[in-house]
RNA sequence: GCCCGGAUGGUGGAAUUGGUAGACACGACGGACUUAAAAUCCGUUGGCCCAAACGGGCCGUGCGGGUUCAAGUCCCGCUCCGGGUACCA
């Protein structure tokens, strides 16, 4: 066989195991490049050939740049703990360590065959006791840090109680939880405990009292707080593992429920984590989202007198402070704490009716429900601070208490949900826009001139926005305020398979266990208590630590994830997740591939840790991945049968229309190229056994088929270990890069994998003949082939360097595709010929360096460089453009000047032919490129 | 609604700074080899038109305008598709 790859990648696979080849050290010899895979869930599915395609792409960059002489750091691990295995030990008993090892193994033995140059020997799990006592020790920091806002990054809390000793809260500018604000913005610790405090005050508190009053500064902290609840997985999310009011996992119902949980203060480093975005190569669409997720809007803080009750003032949060003229009804969330202190006894029944409403009313509902705008008044009304006019104030569900101060100032002239409001209810609608009519909606344009406005008349909003601002804060009437959209996340869940909380309570007071290492253990059943306490509860012996209750609630799934690229660098460290020589010596992440989907999980959550590592002198950099591409999913193409309703008889694709058609799905291992196999279409259920068919003109079954999400019940699944076995990994490899840009979804279609194959023969071909026999000679290259291979390394050195994967691999066919034309079998053509795929097609790249008696592992062969010498031509050939259209080719030798080519041309009898006598008005010379000639 | 992408032959896609649109493949069609099939090799393949042929012309990158000697690429205005997100004040 010319080109045996079954017998070829056994043979390298075995080789580089037995030789470490990919073990990758610290060495201060070469740069470093730390090229990365957003580790797998190992689920029990295995891998579908969608998974590969970031590995491949990495894997090529990992393998281009150790060519390109950089010491590369290419791991790979397990995001290893998890819902799914969980999930599964309920239903089966089998221990979630059980299922996971045996998904690993399974994930480990199809990622081998791809011929992957990760180093295992840094293989991480965030299951693994080894792992997860380092995710602990950082949990234990975030406990043991608040975020100092005036230094602008995380501090410890022992700096605080100090001060506290000392001289109480004055002056204090640390981050703060938002349930330890009133609505006034001033600090509240619990009864007879508001505002500052002195030290005497703090001395005298209560262990109990401390550590409750530290929670409202610690970045990983207890609290009382609304989190979304899933009960069919009898576990509370995180605002990114809920999506449109359902879980992410399961797709099961969340509802909102008052729960104590440890929560992470990520919203104390929000700003950062915008600002860092700045800085990163990530795409556009990441960066929005981010963006997006965080949600920072500056505006001003108003406060409105409401009539009738002295000293009691409505905070409303505005990003429009230039329209405070056209506000003419405040609008409170029915949840607003004023609201029934403020309601008259008339409207008291309806207003409570509201709220009950509202309440029962799931966020699900609200979501899935019409968009009718509901309200109601409240008879309450406040002052316009500018005018003093009196204005109603009403409740209504648009408004969320969790965002801003739980209250806005309508201006229904400016605002199209105000807007609405006002027309549902009648409610008046100053204008104060010139030119604008009010009966078609709101004006939102920010370019719009202001009317009715006092001294801001005349002027454009964008104008009048900041004159505005100051005003009001001169005036005392507003404060400037930024907002963010972004919350605290949950840290808790009600699992069993997650890392457990290193905490144990002593006095109901919190406490880190330092020292002994907390281990997950073992328990009788994976599900709640009857008493309702998460799975840890059950663990007899375990759950009572030091004589006191430990933490039943394990940590979440990104609570592993946030960290891991750090102990890649240092995997087996026993006294530190990661030495500071370690992290300095690897760095930043410099590129970093995986999925979309983390964008507000994964992604900001390692950003959030990577910056609290940073400010705590951990390591050196507060952002963790430099740059990052997002492959594309990859859709399967699923294949369809038609049988007539009724029958077992199935017609081709031509003549389905001609009968009353069902379109089932048919595994697509049973048709090629669109052709059913009917043999096997019978043998594979027994429902068709006796299927009878129709075929058309040539005697063929035709499927139809449909570009659609890869899954099992569309039986459209292509497996990566079926396409090895019939084409090679190396084949797989240069197809899935084949199929086009990395970042852009799209159909799987096993076709055109014929095409790379061929290719990846015909390369053998010039090496060895059908025989066997070498061909490579020591004879003297060929210009022609000689400019083949210079050209090909060029484009492909140049391609690699912008990441384009797909239009690599089309350069290395042309350039196979000349050189077997130029018969090009000398030794010094294929020698770098089979260094520059060795990247993509691994495997043969060794065999065909072997076989050119290269030294040592192509591995490690120097990357090709071209010689430009090589790739000049003699002649230069121009198209020959008139008025824009191309007339003919024109050649001139390569060194002639843009002035006599130009004389050249004019020359050329074919130019007097298409001028038909005029006379060119003038004549554009692009050197190498083009001649346009204007007459 | 808002935000981010995208739209190029029968299909996947290429065209990197505005410079020959359709590279490279797939598929299809025709041919060679073969008892046959597979494999391999050769040729044709955006549409329309003129020509017996050699050749030649026109149109063409979602739609409508514009800038330019020259536009898939830049500008203005739309349409459709994909993804994200949502009463965020």
């Amino acid at each position: 066989m010319e080109y045996d790859f079954k017998a070829i990648e056994a043979k390298w696979r075995a080789r580089w195991t037995a030789d470490g080849t990919y073990v990758s050290q610290e060495r201060n010899d070469k740069p470093k490049y730390y090229v990365l895979d957003m580790f797998p869930y190992p689920s029990g599915a295995g891998l579908h050939v969608g998974h590969p395609l970031g590995y491949i792409a990495s894997d090529v960059v990992a393998r281009y740049k150790r060519q390109c002489g950089f010491n590369v750091l290419h791991p790979q691990g397990y995001d290893s703990f998890g819902l799914p295995a969980e999930q599964y030990a309920i239903q089966t008993g089998q221990h979630p360590a059980v299922t996971t090892e045996q998904n690993i193994s399974r994930y480990r033995s199809q990622l081998d065959l791809l011929g992957f140059s990760y180093d295992w020997s840094r293989e991480v799990r965030t299951s693994s006791p080894n792992y997860y006592r380092w995710t602990q020790w950082i949990f234990s920091q975030l406990f043991g840090h608040g975020y100092d806002q005036s230094a602008d990054q995380a501090a410890p809390i022992s700096a605080l109680t100090d001060r506290f000793a000392e001289r109480g809260n004055a002056d204090l500018n640390w981050a703060v939880g938002e349930e330890t604000l009133t609505e006034a913005g001033e600090l509240h610790f619990g009864e007879g405990f508001e505002g500052v405090f002195s030290a005497q005050q703090w001395n005298g508190l209560s262990e109990k009292g401390k550590s409750d009053l530290l929670m409202a500064y610690r970045m990983a902290y207890l609290a009382d707080s609304e989190v979304n609840w899933c009960p069919a997985l009898g576990t509370v999310l995180a605002n990114d593992e809920v999506i449109g009011g359902l879980s992410e996992r399961g797709g099961h119902p969340v509802v909102r429920k008052k729960m104590r949980q440890w929560m992470m203060r990520i919203t104390a480093y929000a700003d950062r984590l915008l600002d860092g975005l700045e800085r990163i190569d990530w795409s556009d669409s990441i960066k929005e989202v981010q963006r997006n997720w965080i949600g920072r809007s500056t505006g001003a803080q108003l406060m409105f007198n409401i009539e009738g009750h002295q000293g009691l003032n409505i905070e409303v949060f505005s990003t429009r402070p230039d329209t405070l003229h056209g506000a003419s009804f405040l609008v409170l969330a029915p949840e607003h704490p004023f609201v029934l202190d403020i309601t008259t006894e008339s409207q008291r029944a309806e207003v409570q009716a509201y709220q009950v409403e509202t309440a029962a009313r799931s966020e699900r509902e609200r979501m899935a429900g019409d968009r009718g705008v509901t309200g109601c008044f409240t008879g309450a009304h406040a002052a316009h601070p500018l005018t003093g006019d009196l204005m109603p104030i009403w409740i209504a569900d648009y408004v969320l208490a969790g965002y801003g101060t739980g209250a806005v100032m309508a201006v229904p002239a400016g605002d199209q949900r105000d807007w609405e409001f006002a027309r549902a209810f009648g409610l008046s609608i100053p204008p104060i826009f010139e030119g604008h009519n009010l009966e078609e909606g709101a004006e939102t344009d920010k370019n719009a001139v202001l009317c009715n406005s006092g001294d801001w008349n005349g002027m454009t909003c964008h104008k009048a926005l900041p004159e505005a601002m100051a005003f009001l804060s001169e005036a005392g009437l507003a404060k400037p305020k930024v907002n963010h959209r972004l919350r605290d996340a949950v840290f808790s869940r009600q699992r069993y398979w997650g890392e457990p909380f290193p905490v144990c309570y002593v006095d109901q007071i919190p406490q880190l266990i330092e020292g002994d290492h907390v281990l997950l253990p073992e328990v009788d059943a994976y599900l709640p208590t009857e008493e309702g306490e998460p799975p840890l509860a059950r663990a007899e012996k375990w759950n009572v630590q030091q004589g006191d209750r430990m933490e039943f609630n394990t940590m979440p799934g990104w609570a592993g994830s946030s960290w891991y690229f750090l102990r890649y660098m240092d995997p087996h460290n026993e006294n530190a997740f990661c030495s500071r020589e370690k992290s300095d010596h690897w760095g930043q992440v410099d590129l970093y591939i995986g999925g979309a989907e983390h964008g507000t999980g994964h992604l900001l959550y390692s950003r959030f840790w990577t910056k609290f590592l940073f400010d705590l002198d951990l390591i050196g950099f507060d952002e963790p991945f430099a740059k990052m591409i997002n492959q594309g999913m990859i859709l399967g193409r699923s294949s369809f049968v038609y049988r007539i309703e009724g029958t077992q008889t199935f017609v081709t694709f031509e003549q389905r229309k001609s009968h009353r058609t069902q379109r089932l799905h048919v595994d697509i291992s049973l048709v090629q190229n669109d052709i059913l196999d009917l043999d096997g279409f019978r043998a594979w259920r027994p429902e068709f056994a006796n299927a009878e068919f129709t075929l058309n003109e040539k005697g063929e079954y035709r499927c139809g088929s449909e570009v659609e999400k890869m899954s099992k019940s569309k039986f459209n699944v292509e497996n990566p270990d079926d396409l090895v076995e019939r084409y090679g990994a190396d084949t797989l490899r240069c197809y899935e890069m084949f199929l086009g840009p990395l970042e852009q979804a799209k159909p799987w279609d096993t076709q055109g994998i014929n095409g790379v194959h061929g290719f990846l023969r015909k390369l053998s071909r010039l090496y060895r003949g059908a025989d066997g026999e070498t061909l490579v000679h020591d004879g003297q290259p060929s210009p022609e082939g000689e400019r083949a291979l210079h050209k090909t390394i060029k484009k492909v050195t140049e391609d690699l360097d912008r990441l384009s994967w797909n239009t690599v691999v089309s350069a290395m066919m042309i350039g196979v595709n000349e050189l077997t034309e130029a018969k090009a079998h000398q030794r010094a053509l294929l020698q770098p010929l089979a260094a520059l795929v060795a990247p993509y097609a691994p495997h043969m790249a060794e065999e065909l360096w072997e076989l050119c008696g290269g030294s040592g592992l192509v591995v490690d062969a120097p990357w090709p460089k071209w010689d430009a010498e090589k790739l000049v031509e003699s002649e230069t050939t121009y198209p020959v453009q008139f008025n824009g259209k191309v007339r003919f080719q024109f050649s001139v030798p390569s060194d002639t000047a843009p002035a006599d080519v130009e004389s050249a041309v004019l020359q050329d009898e074919r130019t007097a032919k298409q001028l038909q006598g005029r006379s060119p008005k003038k004549i554009i010379v692009v050197p190498g490129r083009i001649i346009n000639i204007v007459g």
